[in-house]
DNA sequence: CGAGAGTTTTCATCTATACATTATTGGTCG
DNA sequence: CGACCAATAATGTATAGATGAAAACTCTCG
């Protein structure tokens, strides 16, 4: 696989020129606040039409690299904050990826009545819900302790999934879109429960994983991951986002 | 707040497409797998040219919500990894949230010489970079400790900022753009330095962030953070990425 | 000299069209 | 009956032109 020519590799125009600039302001060239060219010098430069800047512009513009005002021009955004894609994997995945052996067990699953919670200033109302605990191995050692709290009212499929074998987290993937999610992660010490489900000693460190997830106002899921901390953790990888 | 008229708020005709889409496949009226209409009966459906719909479907393409193949037409994803912007706040600006006064302090600056990391099978080179200890307070109690190095070969201008008042982390913010990012999130035992450090007894629960920042092939800077874990947690909000 | 109105520049969007690319589909021929 | 090939239908890319909106500049008038 030598590339023999690695200039310019994007085969179309617009993602040259989207790259072209791109790469002209990661290398610091133009550095934040600086002004870019207009489109019509740039339709000149690259000897096409308009619509063709257009469209490589607004693709930097829709990750961020760069703003753009009417009359104002282009300008380099100055870099605001750490922010990038994460890709949180499959639990399953990841135990696979390090060449040890999954293993999943649901210990408790029962139905809740609906109740409320308490976030922030409102009280917000959650309907019936499934709830199961389960045990994720690797290698037969226990590795997580997952509660997962499932809507039914949202959800209405799930109430006759069977999650003795299959992990509600990928039946959830597979079977329901999802608009938004929150996640929250803390260290914290192993309560008794925990350690003992863990197979580890009471206070020892663990990743905790609050995970709630939404289809527009309705809640559909919340989740509560328990990793043994010296077992476990997030790689999160950030890149100028495609 | 009360939107009288939540219609098709959009002004933009290819946003309008869009959103219009992104709401029938978010809905569960459209569900994963479905093939929705082709562009050509789109833009008969919205009396429109072609294009407007292709920058709309585009749009929501370059965001994952929906497949497209050439003559095998537009469907929509499976919904695949949990993925999504995950923003890491400023460490100052989320004590300072909480209504605590923000506090740093550098312990250490010094020079360190060139060094070796083995990542995976291959050596890596990093030249000299400067070395900055400092701990950062939420109300006069210690909340995190943070090891970072800045590699000078790549941030020249970093050999002269001033660190004993202004954390390193924003100085680079303002003043470097990055290209890659790279995170590892852990939990972990407190050892004897963090303990003392961060005022806790050994062995308590911290939250472990490890970040490297590249630009291109060049490593700009390794931190180690390690938060109190009884005091700190990130959060992340995922959602349809605008 | 200053404020406001008008003009110009520049980006934003939309339309219509043309051609390229590619996977499916179906037909033909061995 | 199966393998190959051509037609076709869908998206992908690019062009040119028209229209609109908003901000900055300029000019005039009080």
């Amino acid at each position: 696989m030598h590339d023999h020519a690695p200039d310019t590799r994007p085969a179309t125009l617009h993602a040259r020129i989207r790259a072209e600039v791109e790469a002209r302001i990661l290398s610091g060239e133009l550095k934040p606040g600086d002004r870019l060219p207009t489109e019509t010098e740039m339709m000149a430069r690259y000897s096409c039409s308009r619509m063709t800047v257009n469209k490589a512009m607004a693709s930097l513009a829709a990750t961020g690299l760069i703003i753009r005002n009417r009359r104002a021009g282009t300008s380099v955004a100055r870099p605001k904050m750490h922010a990038g894609v994460l890709t949180i994997p499959d639990i399953r995945a990841n135990i696979e990826a390090r060449g040890a052996r999954y293993g999943y067990q649901a210990v408790l699953d029962e139905l809740r009545p609906p109740c409320c919670v308490h976030l922030g200033s409102e009280g917000h109302h959650l309907g019936q819900s499934r709830f199961v605990r389960s045990i994720h191995h690797a290698d037969d050692s226990p590795v997580l302790i997952e509660d997962r709290h499932i809507f039914l009212d949202a959800v209405p499929g799930a109430a006759e999934a069977d999650f003795r074998t299959e992990p509600p987290g990928p039946w959830l993937l597979g079977h329901v879109p999802w608009t938004e999610a929150e996640h929250r992660i803390a260290a914290i010490a192993a309560d008794p429960l925990t350690a003992r489900c863990l197979e580890i000693s009471i206070g020892m460190p663990c990743l905790l994983v609050e995970r709630r997830t939404w289809r527009g106002e309705e809640t559909l899921t919340i989740a509560k991951q328990v990793f043994r901390g010296d077992a476990f953790d997030l790689t999160a990888r950030f890149g100028p986002s495609s």
